[in-house]
DNA sequence: AAGATATATGCAAAAAAGTGCATAGTCAAG
DNA sequence: CTTGACTATGCACTTTTTTGCATATATCTT
């Protein structure tokens, strides 16, 4: 029951359709909440359903027309029920991890390519995030409420690729010293 | 194609039951990859199929008989190509930053508590980290290669939590700052 | 004129994961 | 002598997620 909460989430800033949706979640909300456009448009069906969205059919002329879906006062009331309920800590499932528990079964340099990699990504990460803490969030103390909370889940974004970072310098140091 | 490699990475170690399994899915392998004891089960079975690991039933006296399942030659290459391979950023699904990116739809009261409870999690994850690595890595430079291994994932587990508190009490500074 | 890119939407099947339930023996404490 | 905790295993059902496919139109590039 949480893509439909990030879903219902995005559209209570704006009305958008599949499409638009589906390109938030490779962005800004896609930095915490992953879904592909099959899911989004299976769960705008089903929010559809239970009321809680309105779908809008809009013509286009010079591209294909649009359903657009907008969050209603009973898709707004189901949000904020379940922002006030306690959030249990998300159950990790983390690749990376599992391989270097085991990783004495493989050589050094195959462990330190598998962390270089995952360190480049987490700098790319950070890199796009301190872009956007930039662009948008230049004086955090001027934010509206609504820009200072996307603003604090950016540098929830920030916090822990900046760990990530540490921790791989810190595992390659362990690899490399062991090798010496 | 994962709980299985994290079955394995276990296995790698020692031979267990499904019961076995599902201790060490609720300590040390639980804080990187979470599974039920059904999912383990299901998985053990597809494990023997696919022939990477073989059960071994033993007859106990004083308890019910188990099965012992022990990874062999097969499932150790197996697991060694997977460690082999790239390995891709788990998508991200965090709920509470879902909650917190629309925050602006509740009291900021009602942030603050969901920020708490976090808080205290985290704290809780990181007191439980902080004693096994005195208990069992307390010399960091003398661990084995398998130890010094687990003992990175501990490392990166610190890591984490740390960085989600340093997090929380930004942002609840943040809010409580907004309220003034 | 062809081919890539962007806009726009979805189905079908399969794999994986989660939830609830069911069974059964041992042991210790009250 | 019964209740609860621990050991031990698993089915059935449901939900979620992933993967691959399928279909259009319009614009931009070569």
């Amino acid at each position: 029951m949480a893509l439909s909460h990030a879903i219902l989430a995005v559209l209570a800033s704006r009305s958008c359709s599949g499409y638009d949706l589906a390109k938030q979640f490779d962005g800004s909300v896609g930095f915490f909440w992953h879904a592909t456009h099959q899911q989004i448009y299976r769960e705008l069906t089903k929010l559809e359903e239970n009321g809680w969205v309105d779908g809008l059919m809009v013509e286009q002329n010079g591209r294909p027309d649009k359903k657009s879906y907008s969050i209603n006062a009973a898709g707004t009331v189901h949000l904020q029920d379940w922002i006030s309920q306690p959030t249990p800590l998300a159950p990790m499932k983390d690749e990376l991890l599992t391989k270097l528990f085991v990783g004495h079964l493989v050589p050094i340099e195959t462990l330190l390519q598998r962390l270089q990699e995952t360190r480049s990504q987490h700098t790319d990460n950070l890199a796009t995030y301190h872009t956007i803490e930039q662009q948008f969030f230049a004086n955090p103390a001027t934010l509206s409420p609504q820009f200072r909370c996307q603003y604090l889940t950016l540098r929830n974004g920030i916090h822990y690729e900046t760990g990530w970072l540490a921790w791989c310098d810190e595992a390659i140091a362990v690899l490399l010293g062991e090798q010496h």
